[in-house]
DNA sequence: GTGGTCTAGACCACC
DNA sequence: GTGGTCTAGACCACG
């Protein structure tokens, strides 16, 4: 369920915390769902328990999941967080920086939205 | 023309190269067009020269911009580069995370294809 | 296994990237092999990591090297790129720089045939 | 006879002086012939006139002009010099650089071979 | 004037 | 430990 290219230049932590968020938008995982434990994860992906630490907190600190004491991490049953003006706008800033680069390989506002359309499905679609 | 944030996550060089794309799809800046030299624009945006050149030069290296000896950096006429499969890829993987953002923050496939449309149109409409 | 003449007019970084595609060739350095790490080879040929790096972003931009987060820089296991017409008309005029200098010293087609046989037996060979 | 890109990482003296030799070596330019003036070659390609003043004073440093007061700059009868190990290895060098990057494009010795006999006949066949 | 290279030394993120 | 980014300031080649 979760697959790690180290070569990639995105951070491991990030490709776990985004992995993560894949999985509960294709309803691979739900609300409610345990995440395996640090050191379980940490040896199906090869990875070191430090780094699965920092995204299992920082989805934590994000509102995705939580933590009972003992227990382990779970999938938060109201995890989809409302409106953040200030997270909103980092999301455009980046939306904009693809819009450009996709406007420079020669694609038009349609078949940008063609593009979003397909991923979208292939995410929600499962 | 361009505006640096330093306390931004993303690299000042990248903000320079990526402003320099936004001002050319805006028409701000034509092909034929010289670039700021290297000094003036550090002067301007108060950054090191080096970091300019690195922009610059990446900005070469994609076929944005030619450098001619002792004359300056320009606007390549014929900038704009072709459909490339790995770009296009790595370019399908930021917008996969974006839209599992936008997901998060609680938009429909409609809201961010009116998100993209919005953005799109102060790039292209000035 | 590099060595660096700083009073070269070739800039050391070109130095740099030369040497590790002249060890590759000469099967010195293998796919997977690790380079030495940038402060390693900085202290080693007594050059500032900086332009170590400067390096190693190149190789790796071409596709020589890959780089591992937190592990360090890589020779590829798919190194070898096949032809670029770009690249190869590059090669033709400095070949033909090559071939007019040779003749201004007297030499025969056949001497520059016998000289570039001398020098690829001399990196193919070990 | 003397085309010069301004693009060209070659710097534009060094572009002149290597024209040069290439006309010489195709026979367009014979020993004795004089080459235009400073002033009429400047105005040809554009250039400034110390950018051409630079590459007739190399032109004659390596005997291959030599310059008559109040005449102008003459191809000298026996312009061709005789073996400078210095240069010689310098060329070797530049020689080795091209094989590892055709190496690295994929062609063989005998495409090397090849390459290096069509390029010289061209030179020597007009 | 232009850009290109280099050093010295700092700070950071990631693993 | 690894590489990536940045600053400050120097020197050089070219036109």
């Amino acid at each position: 369920m979760i697959n790690i290219d180290p070569r990639s230049s995105q951070p491991i932590y990030e490709q776990i915390i985004f992995q993560i968020k894949e999985n509960i938008m294709k309803g691979i995982m739900m609300p409610g769902d345990q995440l395996p434990s640090i050191r379980k994860l940490s040896s199906m992906i090869l990875a070191n328990p430090n780094t699965i630490s920092k995204a299992y907190q920082e989805l934590e600190r994000t509102g995705v999941t939580e933590t009972i004491r003992g227990k382990g991490t779970f999938i938060r049953e109201d995890y989809k967080i409302g409106a953040d003006d200030e997270k909103m706008e980092e999301i455009r800033e980046v939306l904009k920086n693809i819009i450009v680069e996709m406007h420079y390989m020669g694609l038009s506002k349609e078949e940008m939205n063609k593009e979003l359309e397909k991923i979208y499905d292939e995410l929600e679609g499962e």
